[in-house]
DNA sequence: TACAATTTGATATAATATTATCGATAAAAA
DNA sequence: TTTTTATCGATAATATTATATCAAATTGTA
């Protein structure tokens, strides 16, 4: 109950940002870069000043100065904080397909605070392998190992079919928020966070301007 | 000048629901539901029904029957081609690591009219080695290959440091748009349609809901 | 010290997206 | 046939998001 920033409403819009931001703004810092103003951000990020400066003081208590711009270093801090970056928290992969191992195997996330520990299958010859020094489990491991080493998040990577029955099973053993790559809109209780990744959806924006670009 | 549906001006957040309203109409159609209301799609799809009304109005000129409701196969059909999932359409991958591996034997994109048919590295030890039935190339060969063939969408799952370059080599052999997984912001010229899949934003999301969620 | 230049942050305005309201219509029932 | 009812589709109202405007503030300079 201190200075505690308050979480309002943020709009999606605005935590999309916020990446794009935060990679800015590294870039910078690693120039040496100590003050920026929002006009230069808005430029690099495509988007007007008066927004990046409205987005800024959303997740920053500190206040721009005039004539010099924004700290760097300041908003780096503030935006990793924001978005989470700052105390990494584990998670587990279920479904050890393609996209399940490439998450075992990819540590970029880790910037993000995003720490893959293990893979969930039910195929018995990917069960008991080691993928980029992560083990791949059996699925009627998943209770015992979500509640042991309390993951809150859960990625689901399964097909379709499958996907309702592993997320009743993620939501059982205890985690708190389940990524979704598989296409299918998922039913969780209100208290479990899901965000569901629509490839389709994208593709079809992209296959949509596509479209009105021209060509046919 | 005939029934042509003009591509007025639709936005993101509609295109964004009609992969929701395909899956779940296609559910429904396999039940065999041969009209369905406004209401009830509303529902399931978690929107309000005044809004699934106007978004299907956008994509189909198809009229809802009072009492009855709209067809649903009709339906189907009128998001599918709005979404060009009628029309499949070659491309390729650039980066064969995790994520460009599991594209390739990824087949479910062919249902959103996406057929991958090469991936393309600059890692000799994977280039001449085939998965899933698809070729991994050398990058060297990839103006050639997109030419030959016409390739009109590349997929870029390098790592952030050499998308940029990657983008340019495809946009020189001429795709005309490009999927993007690398977490950078890249430029591409004016003509050249690019969406990024900026998953770090994703995630922020997920965590940012999940400290809002309580916890800490 | 006084002044010019630049940038912030607050407020107002505009644009966009969503929801509410309601008459018209067609199917089903009486 | 007439009545009832569920549903659409058009229009209006609201909410959300982004942009424009501008006074106040701070730095660097003469």
């Amino acid at each position: 109950m201190t200075g505690e920033k308050k979480t309002e409403k943020i709009s999606k819009a605005t935590i999309a940002r916020m990446p794009l931001y935060l990679h800015f703004l590294q870039e910078e810092n690693t120039k040496g870069t100590q003050y920026i103003s929002s006009t230069v951000i808005a430029q690099n990020i495509s988007v007007s000043s008066v927004l990046v400066r409205k987005d800024l003081a959303l997740v920053s208590s500190e206040a721009g100065r005039p004539k010099l711009g924004f700290g760097v270093s300041r908003l780096i801090v503030d935006i990793e904080k924001f978005l989470g970056y700052d105390n990494i928290s584990d998670a587990i992969v279920v479904g050890a397909g393609g996209l399940g191992r490439a998450f075992l195997g990819y540590e970029g996330f880790k910037n993000n605070g995003l720490n893959v520990v293990a893979a969930f299958d039910v195929d018995e010859s990917l069960v008991g392998t080691v993928v980029a020094g992560k083990p791949i489990l059996h699925m009627d491991e998943l209770g015992a190992f979500v509640a042991e080493h309390n993951i809150p998040l859960g990625i689901v990577t399964v097909p379709k079919a499958a996907a309702q029955e592993v997320v009743n099973k993620l939501v059982e053993a205890g985690v708190r928020a389940i990524w979704n790559f598989a296409p299918a809109p998922l039913r969780v209780p209100k208290d479990i966070v899901i965000k569901t990744e629509d490839l389709a959806a994208s593709l079809a924006m992209l296959a949509g301007k596509l479209y009105k670009t021209g060509d046919r």
